[in-house]
DNA sequence: TATTGTTATACTCTATAACTATA
DNA sequence: TATAGTTATAGAGTATAACAATA
């Protein structure tokens, strides 16, 4: 490595071979995959994965059954279940599509949009709390490396 | 932010407000998230999840049914159809154990080894594809952030 | 009698195919 | 005739409870 180990500033020259790009790109990787398994194993989810991302769908305006399934990439029978089980938990409603009959409107309830608040105040608090140890230094890098990861994450 | 967005020099004063750390642990966990998503979903995944995962525990060592359920926190009668679907799949073998004949050891082969590196290849390949087209200053404040985030998720 | 693992049965989530209602 | 959604049925995955083999 051309970045030396616990130094809090960084060799901005960068890795210099393609070795180490390698190793960055798989350390990162996996430390991204190991940060999101603790992430969504610490919180005490009360709503399964399936039912949770839907729900997460919904938060910015209702969708029909069919725009679900597209963007959770499954079938429409298997939303129409996931949709009558968000429904049975008073988490979203259904209702007609006055102009086209033969639609739904699923919406997210009150009740829906504070599950889903509280589970990401949950899921924030366990990420807030390791944060908050680590050194402003430390913190600064990670500031920088949010950006520069939310662009890889964008590609 | 009291780190210039864009800047490839980070300010090491770090953030000075608690709303600034909420911030930042919050685009972390929301980025490592994405990112975790992205590679998982962009390989083309030959095993279902909790085969390739039972496998991965395989590749230090052999281990008993019993000691893979509790890794995976699944229930043992779970473990038999798993390791079943992957003994089918000549992934793993199954053998009695010589000195306790209650126990079976399940040992990955060959063919196991060389999918899990296949895998895992497929997924260092996407990230190493987007890591490599930042700039070298970039990759720096990455390899340095790797590191922090090592920490973070190893608490 | 305790332990390891398997079989029996049931529940959930998934899918494809067939069906209903509307356009 | 085409489209949106639901119901019918089947295939994996999970679990708990009952069982067989071994210590």
């Amino acid at each position: 490595m051309t970045v030396t180990p616990g130094s809090s500033v960084p060799d901005l020259s960068g890795p210099s071979d393609p070795s180490d790009l390698a190793h960055l790109s798989n350390d990162l990787r996996l430390t991204c995959m190991r940060i999101a398994r603790r992430v969504r194993f610490e919180a005490t989810d009360a709503l399964a994965p399936h039912l949770f991302s839907v729900l997460v769908r919904l938060e910015p305006g209702p969708l029909t059954p069919g725009e679900l399934a597209e963007i959770e990439r499954v079938s429409a029978p298997s939303m129409t279940r996931t949709v009558a089980a968000l429904v049975g938990r008073g988490l979203v409603t259904r209702a007609a599509d006055p102009v086209d009959r033969r639609q739904v409107i699923v919406a997210i309830t009150g009740e829906g949009t504070a599950l889903v608040a509280a589970t990401r105040a949950q899921r924030e608090a366990w990420m807030a709390s390791r944060v908050a140890r680590l050194t402003p230094g430390e913190q600064a890098v990670l500031a920088e490396a949010a950006q520069i990861l939310a662009k890889v994450a964008a590609q």
